[in-house]
DNA sequence: GATGAATGAGTCTTCATTCAT
DNA sequence: GATGAATGAAGACTCATTCAT
């Protein structure tokens, strides 16, 4: 435990340098130097400095991964937009809470290793996919209007991605407006166009008595 | 003019080996080899790495400029959405076709210098600024919803973005196809329910009589 | 003090290339070779070749500052002479002691930087200067003939500047006996004290009946 | 004839930026912008930097020598003080003259070459071989006090270089003047004529009474 | 475990010299 | 002869990693 305790601790450090500096502008004294260890100790609880990014990586799209649920439907569940809006509210809410992990992910995080740089890649296809698959259901329940998936789901991704970096960058901290504007832009982008010519209620009806 | 040639030459090549290895990994070894060219001679038309990365960089920022163009409103001139989708377009075509330069800008272009850094987050953020006020615009002739036109903004740039990405990796052709699926989206994220219920053409004409 | 020590050893190595081979013709590899340690210890120690450089530099610098002492008048003081002598002979010892950093003082220091070579020139500036104040009081106390005293501490300073390059190029040791020549040179100069009580015409006569 | 013009006018150039900067400062980019040339043309009128630098040299040398005439006794001429004095006022003239050449030989004219180095080295020798037989000739006839003739050779080359040193660094311009200080310098040192008329232990008298 | 001195491979950069035009 | 683009050996410096204490 005290081990754990002492890696979390560097780890703490590091991702502050790095988010500020980068991975390659980011070097050993810097992380040993505000960790206040000495050199070897640093290769006693790392094996490298890949290593400790790497972990650190891994954090972000861990915390990531929990926080983003595949839809769920039935009788016992809160409609799917209800979904999606606690997925995006709690993305942003990490991201915003842990700016600098943010920051490495959406600004640092390429250009080391094939295999760091495939497995950010890997995590945003899984990402794609998911909601590809989410749209591709929409569509066979009628509330999605048809279009290249794919595409949509590309553009709802990266969406997200670009204003968590403005967002992050802007010090905001009004998620739930946050997570309302995107929310909305990407279901307009989406929805067949039907469900959204009344109010926003008649929408909502609409899309629970669709999946209950 | 022989001169200029040669730069080009060892830029074309740089830009094939930055993009698959990134900024850091690239060293200057790479690149003489690659572009068979003897040590000093690199250094004859470039100051250093930096020195000919910036200008690759330069050559795509620039590049999109020109093909991002302001919409224009006036009798005369094609419907906003014609305009939009010329953009996207001219934008598309350049990174599909300089999947080097897109690679580059999209996953190794950050994490240097301040400097460069700095120049890549202006860019992007002019981008933001210019979909904004056309946004804003939009809002103004009751073409576009009211919203957050800023995080509107953001969520177009970023789906772009990401759109871009995934095209290149995927190798894809159909930029026409392409464009129209992210035009579609974009514009139902933003544009008021009422335009969007009809069919297309019925928006076409709304939009035309709005700005003609 | 492990670290002075460490500092001192390579001082000492690389001092005795400096010597022989002067500062633009050693490099590192020379110095590091010689100290039989690794590349990048020698940047633990030293900033780069001319921090060491410069270190040594200041080493003989200082200690010539400290053997050279101002002459001080009082009924408990040697007399001037005494003093000279006293001055001389440290100045000697040193330099015959230490014939690397003589070498390097008198053959290899210059030509660097502007900040290292004005440093030099200052040293010996300081030192004209001092011979001079000295030659100026011996004017005052009717020990010294009137005359362009700054041109005179020039003769002297260059003449002992000489006389050790050239005692330790012969590998002298009789610094005692060297020291007195130079001090009778500088206090008798080279004529033979009769042609010179008398007046200049007197003298000139004597030399013509001599040659003729 | 073109060729040795042309070779002239090169080395006019190189001999105010070695002056300057030195040998090792001195790059070939400076020589040929400074004298408006091509860079392949500097290698078809000298072989190398170091060729280049040797015949400024060898330049100064031999107009060194040529002023330095061997003392000739005789009926017919003139007294050696006299010709001393001409001697002392050629090589003046020529230093300060030639400032950049003087500049070479006495601040930048070491640490390249073990040759070139030895040639200097070499010269000086001979210069103070030829003081030091001028000496022992004045022993003999009872012009010059019996002494180590070759320690006052040397004192009397240091002293020049160093008086022609602080010239060139003052820009005097009275040659005449300095030629004759360091001429009664060398020759009558610089105590008072009275205190070396007699006896040194008398002089050390006069010396203590007058500090004590 | 903790330390920090030591290591040396890896890079960048300079610059005297060559050579095709 | 003149040019200046090209060359590549030489040398400085960095920094992740190791290891003796």
């Amino acid at each position: 435990m005290e081990r754990a305790a002492r890696r979390e601790q560097v780890l703490r450090h590091a991702k502050r340098i790095f988010a500020r500096k980068g991975y390659h502008r980011t070097n050993i004294s810097d992380i040993i130097a505000r960790a206040k260890i000495a050199r070897g100790t640093f290769y006693l609880y790392f094996e490298n400095k890949r290593d400790l990014f790497e972990e650190l990586l891994a954090q972000v799209l861990n915390e990531l991964r929990m926080r983003i649920q595949r839809l769920r439907l039935g009788p016992d569940e809160p409609n799917p937009i209800e979904q999606l809006r606690a997925n995006l509210r709690r993305v942003l809410a990490l991201m915003l809470e842990e700016r600098e992990l943010t920051d490495i992910l959406l600004n640092h995080a390429t250009g080391f290793d094939r295999d760091l740089d495939a497995r950010i890649a890997d995590f945003y296809e899984r990402v794609i996919e998911q909601i590809q698959r989410s749209l591709d259901l929409g569509i066979t329940m009628g509330l999605v209007r048809p279009c290249d998936t794919r595409i949509a789901a590309s553009c709802i991704l990266g969406g997200i991605k670009e204003v968590v970096l403005q967002a992050v960058r802007a010090r905001r901290r009004d998620i739930a407006q946050v997570a309302e504007e995107v929310l909305d832009f990407g279901l307009r982008g989406v929805a067949r166009p039907e469900l959204l010519s009344g109010d926003r209620a008649a929408a909502a009806t609409t899309l629970n008595s669709g999946t209950n």
